[in-house]
DNA sequence: CGCAGTCAGTCCGGAAGTTGGACCTACAAC
DNA sequence: GTTGTAGGTCCAACTTCCGGACTGACTGCG
């Protein structure tokens, strides 16, 4: 799902809060059919939902489904990623305030110990590997 | 990066601790010509090495780098999403376990005050989007 | 030695996906 | 009635991907 191309960007922009078919387009920079056809795809997975916001003239807005917010946790680890590794600070990035009134740093703990998770300090194991298949 | 098909698949066997091209192969599904690209792409970005683990004849082995180590908090969120919200549960996953002893069930925190972050208990601001380029 | 098998690829032609530009419908403003 | 905006669709070039055949450098077996 998140493979496609100008899926993991198209996901940030509508996670930024920007909702609208043409602001989507300019943001993204994809070509405008194939920004239809990912939100399609993205609205059949069910992380994102199409609204009517105005009958007349029809506009359609694009937002987070609960599904959809699910994935904020996988997009913030890769900003802070993207932070870490990348030279290219990309300009002012966004910036994700916590309820708890801090700037959020989002960290990935062990759910038992409560410790960071880092490179080294677990295991993997099992790791059946089911063929991928596509239709 | 990621957004290429088959990286984010490929990445994760190799996290799974797979390493030999044919192996990377069969479990991914990409033809060799596409994984061989994908490894050398993602070797340039830093997130893999290519290592030599015969001169005669001549075997390469790939792992992850430190900074490929990184994106596990990626993975992780990832693999949490996956088994909450899609019904494929895909065979017996890997299951990870963390130094403390536990299974590794990762959650994703607020750095200052400890909480999981979830759906609407944070605010994005700012968010000046670059237009996306690409070479 | 000769033959089979494995590993890590490369090569190639057809299939599929992507791109950007033109076009369309439905309005609103001037 | 002309211009502008929003949300698309259509299409022909272009790029990527696919899977099967093939290669080179070995190892193992009798």
């Amino acid at each position: 799902m998140l493979g496609d191309s100008h899926s993991l960007p198209l996901l940030r922009e509508i996670l930024y809060g920007y909702r609208r078919f043409s602001e989507l387009a300019t943001l993204t920079g994809a070509p405008r059919s194939l920004l239809t056809s990912r939100l399609r795809k993205l609205e059949s997975a069910g992380v994102i939902a199409r609204r009517r916001y105005s009958e007349r003239p029809p506009r359609d807005e694009y937002v987070l489904t609960d599904a959809g917010y699910d994935l904020v946790p996988v997009l913030l680890a890769l900003k802070v990623w993207g932070e870490r590794h990348t030279g290219e600070h990309h300009q002012p990035t966004a910036v994700f305030r916590h309820r708890c009134g801090a700037e959020l740093h989002p960290v990935v703990v062990c759910e038992a110990c409560g410790d960071e998770v880092r490179p080294g300090e677990f295991e993997v194991s099992g790791g059946t590997h089911p063929p991928i298949l596509r239709p």
